[in-house]
DNA sequence: AGCACGCCGACT
DNA sequence: GTCGGCGTGCTC
């Protein structure tokens, strides 16, 4: 094979297409598809992936490749696959298809150096030139590229004095330990040992010792075996008997941690029902998708963790995907204590040398375990034998950028690919996937009782409006603040949940209503008590606090709403015996600040525990007895079609963190929408109902799963330019699309303006569509040029997950 | 995306 | 006449 088929790393709709490469004599039969190379690419070199190999070309002048940089496929034919598969689906660019399944390091940077062409030339340089020249020979564009200068670099770029080299860097590199080696065969090292003085003692341990082991140690290493400091390995070294090298090693996150070993649990009779069909799917390698509905603390982790042993014992791998929320150390603890070193981590906390040197033991096939968030699932596996998602329903498996890919999907396309069960458990299903699992698309299994025993919490429901007319102005209804005094008393533990989007903490006029926006986005600013200062969560817009309001100059002007620092405060005043932990951004944005607060809670240091979303999921805490929703119905009011199910969602799963073990749990939700049905059932924990009455809502409205969405989202600086680009290419989908589907917009997108852009939206409600995508792929085609040089953005979301 | 090429206005 | 503004089109 003497040409290779190319897809550069330049995400542009022009060059979203394969670029021919002859290849060089000396890598012909070493060059495979899923490796990268490094290409010319015009007058610069830029990276690329290799996607076929091929006898001949059409293209005239071919160059060769520059670089070959790998030696095993980064991407295997599977993976290869899949990327089109993405690029097709989600409309994004091949390249950008690629790179999503791989770790960022191994994604290029590039830097462009400047030479002095031929030494002898200095004096001819432009004056402003000259100096950089002095004390180097080279320079990077970078330096000088935003500069006065740069002008003066230019001319001397056309006329041959300085000579441009585009340079492609990797991001990532393997980490490295100092090590050595015997420089010398063992017969000259034992020659040389005994003509050793005998003041050498340390040197003779050394060689010794190197003696025995045969291969290289690292330095640390032998210091310690021996007691010794490096100067005498060093000595060895300059007498060239010992000789240093690099011992590539791996960053591991955890490797100050202890695991003890744990074994299989005994499964209750459901569990074992339930694990039943999967384990006949592994053993007769079918594809199947199974819906795992199992309530709060029904033990899905454990029949998660047999399927996976299953797995393992025939030889195959495994990938369990969890919302990068709850991939608490608790999680990973299990999964380790399990299965040992089997296992590799995947999620954002770790860096990104750590993410590239687990991905590359999972490569290798060092490890037969991935535990990750959303992107571990292009892990790169060739003989996988299952793919979990645990907590199913969460959003984060949605990808919220290019490329917009939901794992479930892809899980489902590998699963198909290995003929391999793929399993979607959850309390709380989307609708979508219990809609499939009762049309038999998925088979459904059901866990309906919980572990240890333990009964579901029994929940009250707090109208505010009540306790605020009885005069309780307080965050804290008195019920919730009696049980809290009782919990207290007892030594139980509490949760106190506070939903912060849509409610933290904003400034209002108590006279006029009015509300202080970001004047470059069409929100509110949200208060920040460190800098007291106001600030906008999009753009980081930032303005001083109002002593009055600024149009009705009424001096009430305060606070609402209620952050978490906010309830903390109150928290101690009225009851300042308790000790709060307090989990959310602010206090959780170090590196292991998260581990260290739950470890808090667990040694029973701190008695309550005040946190958001992030402590709805999945902790397991024995001697919490109550939990507290201070204000469940802030979702509620969201400008989403799925508001009343994510709060559903919330409202389960953060009752299920109460009473898990022995002791029962209780509830209380406070809401200022008592009568609302998805809180009303959530507190019954019914879920079926809650899907029964959802699902009339859906399909009289024509959402999923009755129908398909798509969002087309449009924005510019120019209202007048977002409107009628909006217009038309509502206008155009009209036309082309069939009269059963349905075709909402233009209107204003839920957030209207983001940093002075303008947002416009078109909603697309559709059954069968066959010429949805070429009709979003041509929309895309007529307006690139634009996007390209007017700054219009236009973005696709197939099946979106946010409306904003 | 970059980068070169190329065609027009304002300066030594 | 030349420098440099950015519209146009190409990259194996």
């Amino acid at each position: 094979m003497s040409f290779a088929s190319v897809i550069v790393d330049v995400a542009a709709k022009q060059t979203d297409r394969a670029f021919d490469y002859l290849i060089p004599d000396e890598w012909k039969g070493i060059v495979a598809p899923g490796m990268r190379v490094i290409v010319p690419f015009g007058p610069r070199k830029v990276q690329g992936f290799v996607i076929q190999l091929k006898e001949t070309t059409d293209v005239k002048r071919v160059k060769p490749i520059a670089e070959l940089l790998d030696l095993t496929p980064v991407l295997t034919p599977e993976l290869l696959q899949l990327g089109h598969w993405l690029t097709e689906k989600t409309l994004c660019f091949t390249i950008s298809a690629f790179q999503v399944m791989l770790p960022a390091a191994m994604k290029a940077k590039y830097d462009k150096k400047l030479f002095l062409s031929r030494r002898d030339d200095f004096e001819q340089l432009n004056e402003k030139v000259k100096p950089y020249f002095h004390a180097q020979t080279e320079i990077s564009w970078n330096e000088i590229e935003k500069t006065d200068v740069s002008a003066a670099f230019y001319r001397d770029i056309q006329k041959g004095l300085i000579e441009v080299v585009y340079v492609v860097k990797n991001k990532g590199n393997k980490k490295t330990v100092k090590g050595v080696k015997l420089g010398e065969s063992s017969e000259h090292t034992a020659v040389f040992l005994n003509s050793l003085s005998k003041q050498a003692d340390k040197q003779k341990r050394v060689l010794e010792f190197m003696l025995t082991c045969h291969n290289e140690i690292s330095m640390k290493e032998l210091m310690e075996k021996l007691n010794v400091t490096s100067a005498p390995i060093k000595a060895l070294i300059a007498k060239g008997l010992l000789i240093q090298t690099d011992i590539e090693v791996y960053r591991d996150p955890y490797q100050d941690r202890k695991f003890e070993p744990s074994k299989p649990f005994p499964l209750t009779p459901e569990q074992g029902a339930a694990i039943k069909p999967i384990l006949k799917g592994i053993e007769q390698n079918e594809h199947n998708v199974f819906l795992m509905y199992g309530v709060t603390g029904s033990g899905k982790t454990e029949v998660y963790l047999q399927s996976i042993d299953q797995v393992l014992k025939k030889g195959k791998e495994a990938i369990m995907l969890v919302p990068e929320i709850s991939l608490t150390p608790q999680m990973v603890k299990r999964f380790k204590e399990r299965f040992g070193s089997k296992v590799a981590v995947m999620h954002s906390g770790l860096s990104t040398g750590e993410k590239y040197d687990e991905w590359r033991k999972i490569q290798r096939k060092e490890v037969s375990v991935v535990v990750g968030a959303r992107s571990a699932i292009f892990a790169p596996f060739q003989n996988l034998g299952i793919i979990i998602i645990d907590e199913e329903h969460e959003t984060s498996y949605k990808q919220e950028e290019n490329p917009r890919y939901h794992a479930r999907d892809v899980a489902i396309y590998r699963g198909e690919y290995h003929q391999c069960p793929v399993i979607l458990g959850s309390a709380t299903p989307t609708l979508e996937s219990f809609a499939r699992a009762k049309k038999g698309v998925y088979e459904l299994l059901t866990l309906q009782k919980r572990m240890n025993n333990s009964v579901l919490p029994t929940v009250d429901i707090v109208d505010m409006r009540e306790e605020l007319r009885s005069g309780n102005r307080s965050m804290f209804s008195t019920l919730l603040f009696e049980k809290v005094q009782d919990r207290l008393q007892k030594g139980e533990q509490i949760v106190l949940f506070l939903n912060k989007r849509g409610h933290s903490s904003f400034v209002m006029c108590r006279d006029c209503g009015y509300v202080p926006a970001c004047p470059h986005c069409e929100i509110s600013l949200t208060y920040h008590r460190y800098h007291n200062r106001l600030k906008c969560h999009y753009c980081g817009y930032e303005e001083s606090i109002h002593s009055t309001c600024p149009e009705c100059h009424s001096e009430h002007i305060r606070f609402f709403g209620s952050g978490t620092q906010k309830v903390e405060e109150e928290l101690t005043k009225i009851l300042p015996q308790a000790s709060v932990v307090r989990m959310d951004v602010d206090t959780t944005s170090r590196k292991g600040a998260h581990e260290k607060l739950l470890t808090k809670f667990a040694n029973g240091e701190a008695q309550i525990l005040l946190g958001t979303q992030m402590i709805a999921k999945g902790l397991d805490f024995p001697n919490v007895t109550l939990v507290g929703v201070l204000s469940a119905d802030t979702m509620l009011n969201l400008p989403d079609f799925r508001a009343s199910e994510k709060t559903f969602q919330l409202l389960t799963q953060v009752s299920g963190r109460a009473g898990r073990h022995q002791l029962p749990g209780e509830v209380v939700i406070q809401t200022y929408a008592p009568e609302h049905y998805s809180i009303q059932l959530a507190s019954q924990h019914d879920y079926d109902t809650f899907y029964n009455e959802e699902m009339k809502i859906r399909k009289l409205h024509r959402y999923p799963p009755f129908f398909y969405l798509a969002l087309v989202t449009v924005s510019h600086e120019n209202i007048a330019k977002v409107v009628s680009v909006t217009d038309k290419i509502s206008q155009y989908l009209r036309q082309k699309l069939s009269s059963q589907t349905v075709i909402l917009g233009p209107v204003t997108s839920p957030i209207a303006k983001i940093k002075d852009r303008y947002r416009y939206q078109c909603m697309i409600k559709y059954k069968l569509e066959p010429s949805l995508i070429p009709s979003l792929k041509y929309v895309l085609e007529r307006y690139q040029d634009e996007m390209q040089q007017e700054h219009l953005t236009i973005t696709v979301d197939l099946h979106p997950y946010s409306m904003m």
